[in-house]
DNA sequence: ATAGTAGTTGACCAAGTAGTCAACTAAACC
DNA sequence: GGTTTAGTTGACTACTTGGTCAACTACTAT
């Protein structure tokens, strides 16, 4: 009943971009109808604040990705595997970004939580909880790796908490230096930390 | 001649706890006044805008710094100790950081970075001059550990990359988890990415 | 076809924002 | 003590911002 409209999806796509490109606080709610198309009223009819909509936004992209990261981090995959395709499909999208906007833009989660925290509850637990998603699924590949014997890591928690700040630090090392190359590194960065013995090639 | 003030010390010192505890864009030039105390007239006497007082604060900050890391890392202290040192001493003043204010703030460069990128530009530039600083100090560390045979790095550069990534990374994820003890294991992080022997404690 | 409803709009307001300026004040120096 | 000059102030403008609302519109289900 009543007309239907795509408003709402395109307030989200457009928040994404505006605070991906730039930032959360430097983006304002007439930015987001701007960009959008879309009139400062229907914005207030389908959310109530700049916060509200950003956390939508990051429900709707998680869903969009879950499945990608499913079949990615899918146990048919060796677990050693897993990590590298992550690292270097994280590579060729950034690539892919800097190619059509110029911009290396990096991990939009690990930015915009370091920006936000201790201000904007919702938003900044949002972050926490698709952050921690992120996170199973290394920690997950680990502990794989370490009972197949492919690498020691008894302890895989602590091995996925320091895969994962490496990651995103080299993510946003690479949005902050505007150089798609140092994510280059990053599947051969991650293996060498979990000692995997792939790690120099021409070693003596 | 004329009459003395320390009104623009207080807005650099305003403007650098408001970004860190903050963000840049949630950040007003009426509130860096109001927290240093000073009129708006007076800002535009020292300052021309946001970005200016920011890079003179950052400058300022560095000045500070520099006789503090240049200590941390001498050329008198063994070089992995350096590094200990240098991961110990910020876990220990992001404790204390915690202490008094109850946040985790992890490293105002990175996050600062990370959020102003493709904008602001003099900002942007002057952020990426002083981590590239704070990674001199850390590739030369790595460098005299090779040297003196304690890790095996000959690609200095490359390791150099990968221990700013994965402490920076980590400082942005406390500051995002809001816990300081994740910085703990930060030492013994890089040490094991170092590949030095110190790693595992009781190993079989 | 029409009634009900989901969605749209533009005008509006109050508050906050960046930035200006002429008049003012106090220290330093002679 | 008076003059110079660095620094201060508060009032001001112009604009942007978040947020509201009543009237309007178009779709859909019956």
């Amino acid at each position: 009943m009543g007309r239907v409209s795509d408003a709402k999806q395109k307030l989200m796509d457009a928040v994404t971009e505006l605070i991906w490109h730039g930032s959360y606080g430097g983006t304002t709610i007439d930015q987001i109808c701007e960009k959008a198309g879309v009139k400062k009223g229907s914005f207030y009819y389908f959310f109530e604040s700049k916060s509200d909509v950003a956390v939508a936004a990051l429900d709707a992209t998680w869903l969009q990705k879950q499945p990608e990261l499913d079949a990615l981090f899918s146990p048919t995959v060796p677990p050693l595997e897993r990590l590298r395709n992550f690292c270097n499909r994280g590579y060729e999208m950034q690539k892919e970004m800097k190619g059509h906007c110029g911009c290396v833009l990096g991990c939009p989660l690990f930015t915009l939580g370091a920006e936000i925290c201790n201000q904007e509850v919702k938003l900044h637990n949002k972050i926490k909880e698709i952050l921690g998603r992120y996170h199973t699924y290394i920690e997950s590949a680990i502990r794989d790796a370490h009972s197949q014997g492919l690498i020691d890591a008894p302890d895989a928690a602590v091995k996925a908490r320091m895969i994962f700040a490496y990651s995103e630090g080299l993510m946003t090392q690479a949005r902050i230096l505007n150089d798609v190359e140092v994510l280059r590194e990053m599947a051969e960065g991650v293996l060498g930390i979990l000692g995997a013995k792939v790690m120099t090639r021409k070693a003596a």
